[in-house]
DNA sequence: TCATGTGAAGCACTTCACAGCA
DNA sequence: TGCTGTGAAGTGCTTCACATGA
């Protein structure tokens, strides 16, 4: 398998690694040192075929007829994920939703580490909310600098999204997470993930649709 | 086509109807009264083969030689994805998380209304808080049904998530969208979608890892 | 002529099944 | 023996390419 371009690996797999990671931590705090893939899979919800192959594209991390070491296999998919250091993140937005995230990041226990934030108000800029300095918006780009930070967390109102991607790209942000319905036009070398309350709740609403058919 | 069994259709043409939807609001806004596959492809970043294809799993919607019409189109995937009234929601956890998504939902136009939102705390209980009353979360069992409500928007402490969606489920709720990192043991019946920022900025932090191969 | 709708072909991901190792 | 790692087979989604209709 040598060691494969990054953008080789299949998106499914990629996004089912941080699902995998999480069921270990919870293995791991039911007292669990070694797990078979067929443990482990069930935890995640998928085969166990699926998860063997899935770790196969990275390498080999079990032992024939043991299993994989639940320590080691996360601290393998920490690097992985590039998460083996804390990854430095800015909050952009401040209003509502901005403060949850920074409120509820530290209990997902995380890799990840929001070390400052940015508004256009006035009324926040200077002050520590949640134990985190709000900067000016116009500061980003020191900030990303001094700070070495790659990710960025979008939570301000849809109107300004598209103009604070546009400054997170010329400050040198290499992914967003976009909290906006806005769909962002940024370069294609930067990562955008989009959390969108209105399309899940499309999504899930086609489901509940009532078929004569269906059981 | 006849009518197919609505598991039949795949699940990525699913998750993509609601981007088509918010292409063509978008497409609306700027005046286009007439679409053809070729441009609404573009504006929702899929291929047009793609585009059409997914629509002919519910029909045909287009003119040959002229293209979709805006308006028709929306209103046909409004039915598809059950959103042809505005669908009630209960909204469970008054923290942060809870009043943003309160406070930011109205934003994205959606189809969807918030009608009664419930929290343990009784400081909250009894109170309207941006323009939802607050109700004590052992009534819930009594608003999901005097309100028709089938979908629920869990944004509790990941501590009590489990135990309030077990209420949700025996409650009657059919969908639950969860905020929080808790993975949700519910009948195979009711629809889970999960929202999670850690393993969104995992993926995310994933793709950002340095290879020597790449561009 | 131009764009939809759709079988057929192609591709990518998943599952199977077993060789090989502890 | 038990379980991993992995080619091979199978499945399902995407793309192609064109017949059909406006």
């Amino acid at each position: 398998m040598s060691k494969g371009l990054r953008s080789d690996i299949p998106k499914p797999t990629v996004a089912r690694l941080p699902h995998y990671r999480r069921a270990l931590e919870y293995l791991l705090s039911m007292g669990a040192t070694v797990i078979s893939s067929h443990d482990l899979a069930r935890e995640a919800e998928v085969t166990p075929s699926q998860l063997r192959k899935d770790l196969a594209y990275f390498g080999q991390f079990g032992t024939a007829g043991i299993g994989y070491d639940v320590r080691e296999l996360i601290s393998r998919l920490d690097d992985i994920l590039g998460m083996s250091l804390k990854r430095p993140v800015l909050l952009v937005g401040m209003g509502n939703l901005g403060r949850a995230v920074l409120n509820h990041l530290p209990s997902y226990r995380s890799g990840f580490e929001i070390v400052a934030a940015a508004d256009v108000s006035e009324s926040k800029t200077g002050r520590v909310i949640s134990g985190v300095r709000c900067h000016h918006i116009a500061e980003i780009a020191n900030l990303v600098e001094t700070l070495n930070i790659e990710i960025a967390v979008l939570t301000v109102p849809v109107e300004s999204a598209q103009q604070a991607a546009t400054a997170l790209v010329s400050a040198g942000i290499r992914a967003i997470v976009n909290f906006t319905p806005a769909r962002l036009r940024v370069p294609e070398s930067v990562v955008v993930e989009q959390v969108d309350l209105s399309l899940t709740l499309q999504k899930v609403s086609f489901y509940l649709e009532p078929t004569e058919e269906e059981k």
